[in-house]
DNA sequence: GTGTTTGCAAAGTGTTTGCAATTTA
DNA sequence: TAAATTGCAAACACTTTGCAAACAC
């Protein structure tokens, strides 16, 4: 029976990047990483880390955030001219915006090709395409 | 020989939803509407308004942002965490954002069809879709 | 031990607000 | 003249930064 770890690829890639295993980094990866993929705003995670009695400053929470994403773990989503989302699912993807609550869902099945775009501007080339849906409660 | 005022429906609106024709609003109408399709930030609208020795102040360039956006002359695009865009073509359309300068260009005849997407979450409606394709300069 | 990381408080950025003075109708 | 609008400065929310103390390796 395998032993199941869920984040470990984490781990893996936090020393590849070499970032340190410290206990915060070490305690927001479990956060971030355990349970399937998330959507989270720094705020959240900053009181979902409290809630879990795991010390954090919202300073680290913004670094921890940031380093991921440069380290490819997670996904910043623009969705809300104020506040800032991350992903933890980092392939290609879109999503729900549920414009009342704030919350995002992840769509399943939804493929931009290329062929489906008009080509760029040129002189550019695509970087991501982000398609978000918003949806409202009826 | 027709004369072509390119932003009389502007004006036609501000009336209709009872916005008084001030000298700042009409100076900023004139900016937005008079030379075919913009994207602006708060800050580049100011900048351009003194520019054109226009004397507004940015609590006023957010006002009327706002108030021509829920008018239904303006749309809000979301592209960047840190800036809002508002968008004189208020059809649905979607946009090319250059990541470097962020600068936004309306992508020509992008239609995203209901029957594209998965139906949305049980109890919700689709309010509408944006598509941002990210392009960096190659 | 050395370089990295953390947490705090201060600073920064874009946006909103309260309110007196001004302007529009 | 009554109600709407403006501009200022202060307040705001979110994010970043500088730096001394704590920590990882």
């Amino acid at each position: 029976m395998e032993i199941v770890r869920p984040y470990s690829h984490v781990l893996k890639k936090m020393e590849a990047v070499g970032l340190r295993s410290t206990r915060q980094r070490l305690a927001l990866a479990k956060v971030l990483f355990e349970n399937g993929n998330r959507h989270v705003t720094a705020e959240k995670l900053h009181a979902e880390a409290r809630a879990s009695h795991i010390r954090v400053s919202l300073a680290t929470i913004y670094n921890t955030l940031h380093q991921f994403t440069n380290a490819g773990l997670l996904r910043e989503i623009v969705v809300d001219a104020s506040r800032s989302y991350f992903d933890t699912n980092t392939s290609s993807h879109h999503h729900f915006f549920f414009e009342e609550t704030g919350e995002l869902e992840d769509i399943p099945g939804l493929v931009v090709k290329q062929s489906d775009l008009p080509p760029p501007p040129q002189g550019t080339t695509v970087e991501r395409v982000d398609v978000v849906v918003r949806v409202k409660e009826v």
